[in-house]
DNA sequence: CCATTAATAGGCG
DNA sequence: CGCCTATTAATGG
């Protein structure tokens, strides 16, 4: 392990999009129920099931990927973390144990609280409720489209939607995946083949160009 | 270097 | 399309 950050707990929950334009005193309250910086490796597991971890957490620094295995072992991805991303609000209601893994993908530094903290809270901070609910809507609508285009869209129709998300999320016409190619197929509900072929005809329709992980649409 | 993992290619159902 | 296998590229130690 190299060496450790100082570190800032409420740097660290500011990046959180969740919580960053609350005034300074919430913010300062939420520091009070967090816990230090915790350090992953990349490739280690941030959260897996039974690992009696509850509450929810803050990507500080790096990146991650959620995904539940089958019962063959295959993984499916779920989603991704990125920073100032948080994961885990349904842990916040409920404290039965989660069914998903969160792996880091590049050395990674999170924040975390737990569900008895936060609901306590909760429960003198409305503002901060309201906040939660608009941002959990709106992770529901991510979830649910992608939903949607798993059921109504070919392979190709998805890879170029999921390229256009991407294209608006980054400002740019020239998007990084931000997946390994066979995790973004999991995401998309393909195989690595079929999208790395799927790929190759979008190039030949002359609607993308890849060069590695960077994609221009044209 | 070697070993492992990721990406691509081709065949087939 | 997915699944399987072979080959190649990229990555890590």
């Amino acid at each position: 392990m190299t060496k450790m950050t100082k570190h800032s707990p409420l740097a660290c929950l500011s990046k959180a999009e969740l919580f960053k334009d609350l005034p300074k005193n919430l913010r300062e309250k939420l520091v009070t129920i967090s816990t230090h910086q915790e350090y992953f490796p990349k490739g280690s597991l941030i959260r897996q099931p039974f690992d009696g971890k509850d509450g929810m957490l803050v990507m500080d620094k790096g990146h991650a990927k959620i995904y539940s295995l089958n019962e063959d072992g295959k993984e499916t991805v779920l989603g991704t973390l990125n920073k100032g991303d948080s994961e885990g609000q349904e842990h916040l209601f409920s404290d039965g144990n989660q069914e998903n893994y969160i792996q880091a993908t590049t050395d990674t530094w999170i924040c975390s609280m737990t569900r008895k903290d936060f609901q306590n809270l909760l429960q003198e901070t409305p503002g901060l409720a309201l906040r939660l609910l608009n941002s959990f809507g709106k992770k529901l609508v991510a979830v649910e489209q992608n939903a949607i285009r798993r059921n109504s869209m070919d392979a190709k129709e998805r890879i170029m939607a999921h390229l256009e998300d991407l294209s608006k999320k980054q400002e740019a016409n020239v998007v990084t995946l931000e997946l390994k190619k066979k995790d973004l197929a999991s995401l998309l509900g393909i195989t690595p083949e079929t999208l790395s072929r799927k790929l190759k005809e979008l190039e030949n329709e002359n609607r993308i160009e890849v060069k590695g992980k960077q994609i221009r649409i044209l």
